[in-house]
DNA sequence: TGCGAGTGCAACTGAATGGTTGCACTTTGG
DNA sequence: CCAAAGTGCAACCATTCAGTTGCACTCGCA
């Protein structure tokens, strides 16, 4: 196992990991992010396209928030969120790292993995 | 607005990005990635390293079976289960798009989403 | 033949959580 | 000046869910 496998175990397992994760796991949280990301809005308007609340929408905006996903300006009394994509894209090459990490590992255990089960 | 971007969207929203991103989204599961990636074992032995359960471990990887990031092989009366980075490099590459499509909407670029985005 | 180690299924519990409602506050515009 | 529309905070409800416990079953081996 290598120093590289350490780091994006660790990274994986991260309380920041977490709250990216558990903010984009939920439904109503990814129609959020749709909408968002076709025109940066204030909670009450998101909340009237999408037949919810508006506390419901601010809640998961903070949920989304805590994870980095999105960001948000105060303008005079109104707050408008928009997408953040850094959050997302470090999310997304982790993800890659993983995958292929465990597809070269695959092969190389694959046969051994057989062997082993045949005959312990 | 292209069918791209409609295309991506929708995955966000299907019910199997659902199931995925669940999957992900709970720390003990992703202990349980990472320890399976190490080696396939059995539920038994997963649960003794992480200090859990058997029946905690198989609850969880039937929940990470349903988003199809694991896999399993019965060998008599044992259940061995290993990663499948399939599922994971989808999600990986659907956060990409995303991600991308998103930097790109901000700079006003938008014939490379043609390209990107055969619909299926 | 029987014991140990594996499996699945089911019920239960306690905690987390998504959504609603209500209230008090600030800002804008007629 | 005051109503409309925005904000945050908090309590409450229903549901979900992670983990435990218990039971019945199968397989391998001595």
């Amino acid at each position: 196992m290598s120093s590289a496998d350490d780091s994006v175990q660790h990274r994986l397992l991260s309380d920041e990991a977490d709250l990216v994760f558990k903010a984009l796991a939920d439904h109503t949280r990814r129609r959020i992010l749709v909408r968002l990301s076709q025109s940066p809005d204030d909670a009450g308007a998101v909340a009237r396209d999408l037949g919810l609340s508006r506390q419901a929408v601010a809640k998961q905006l903070r949920i989304l928030e805590s994870g980095g996903i999105v960001s948000s300006a105060t303008r005079s009394s109104r707050r408008v969120h928009s997408v953040s994509p850094s959050q997302i894209r470090e999310v997304s090459d982790l993800l890659g790292i993983v995958a292929q990490g465990w597809d070269r590992r695959l092969r190389g255990i694959k046969a051994q993995a057989e062997r082993a089960g045949e005959d312990p």
